[in-house]
DNA sequence: TAGCTTTTGTGAACGATTTCACAAGCGGCG
DNA sequence: CGCCGCTTGTGAAATCGTTCACAAAAGCTA
């Protein structure tokens, strides 16, 4: 594999090793612990052990060391890791040392929140395009980005080379856009519409459903015996 | 547990005998079936096989009786299940047979997105205060709620009689605002904020976090080999 | 250099969740 | 009435994820 640009050498073997399977919620941590190392190298940390990386991700020491050994030893026995290396080789090994071209799907009350959403951007996600229906809407600019209606939608996410969607439309165009990405080229869509996507092998979908999030909690506090939640414990989805 | 108004007795039994630990999974899939089965039942189906729930949902059948029978025996061998019916027993575990009353806490483009979501109020979830300390909004009101200054939260969460807040504002005063809901009463709260929020034992939190989702999808993307994503994969047996 | 403290990396144990596989129940039909 | 096809409910097996526990570094001190 060695088809991008100027990615050093030893980021891309602690890549490459990651033949593993590496689980859903291992993803999901390493994405956790990035957050942090960035909010410790701010604080001016020039290494943390796994135990207080746990700690500020709300997980445990040894999961820590689980998770990152399976791409690679980036610690020092005895000191820790190393703050700005380990943030490097996670975006590294999670693929955020890149741009990545999104296109926006549905410019509603949802997409507007997520356009604006600044995190995105800081992580290399970047808009490149902006489909709705609304006659209000299509023609304006929100910020160099011009918004053009959903029959474009094929030659919006080709001009960008737009790699992932944002999908956040009403649930009865859900699945049609959804065909229309794929065959576009789009090969990871967030969704955040309550509906079960289908898409062929190779296409990727993460479910944002804030439905589900609330039922949850509403199960939790309804549950009448039960210690429920852990402690502190407070696991994300 | 007699409290309720009209609950048929059957619900109740089905309810109570949840001692069994049910796993967070569990609880998001019955949550996922819900849907399922109210879309179902505006389509006019009167029986469902858990085959055919599965494939909605994105799940395996047995999969989907394995999450039933934590509950109880709501299908008949030969038939599948009765899809009024079973609606109802789900949204009688879920919690959902009744109100709540949530305090939205931050009124920025996140918070006005999801005051907007449709599906919160039709599922029973009935947003008592908004609280925010933008000076353009204070004082506002947003289909007859009226929008007041964080410092008033205590007071909104006791005279809303709230037992759930929806928490989308800056980093900063997360924990600060997080502590004052506890302290009002509050034992479930929906985190939008990329933080680890601290709460005593008791309190449930459930995070969303789209950085991390639009991340996995990075990592599902960037990844060379695997099969990674499974698709539409609704095997049955 | 030896001894002490700290912390990683990791096999092995454990626990939880998912899948399998099948007996038992149900309705329909001849 | 007895058989047949279908589908549930559920122990048992398999898989997956987390926690444990400890040998092997690494730095520090004297």
């Amino acid at each position: 594999m060695s088809h991008r640009h100027h990615t050093p050498l030893a980021l891309r073997i602690a890549v490459s090793l990651s033949a593993r399977r590496v689980s859903e919620s291992t993803v999901r941590r390493l994405s956790l612990y990035l957050r942090v190392l960035e909010e410790l190298a701010r604080e001016g940390e020039s290494t943390v052990s796994s135990r207080a990386l746990a700690s500020r991700a709300g997980t445990t020491a040894a999961q820590v060391r689980k998770d990152l050994s399976l791409f690679g030893s980036f610690g020092k026995r005895g000191l820790g890791y190393a703050v700005p290396p380990l943030a490097e080789q996670l975006r590294a090994i999670m693929g955020l040392s890149r741009k990545w071209r999104v296109v926006l799907v549905g410019a509603g009350r949802i997409g507007t929140a997520l356009f604006e959403y600044p995190h995105f951007r800081e992580r290399g996600f970047e808009i490149v395009a902006i489909l709705d229906d609304d006659p209000v809407k299509v023609g304006k600019e929100w910020r160099g980005v011009r918004i053009r209606p959903g029959a474009e939608l094929a030659a919006a996410v080709r001009e960008g080379g737009a790699e992932m969607a944002i999908l956040a439309v009403p649930a009865a165009v859900a699945q049609r856009l959804t065909d229309e990405l794929v065959a576009a080229g789009v090969r990871g869509i967030l969704n955040f519409v309550p509906l079960q996507l289908q898409v062929p092998e190779g296409v990727t979908v993460n479910h944002v459903n804030m439905a589900v999030e609330l039922e949850s909690l509403a199960f939790a506090l309804q549950t009448p015996m039960a210690d429920s939640a852990r402690p502190g414990m407070n696991r994300d989805v």
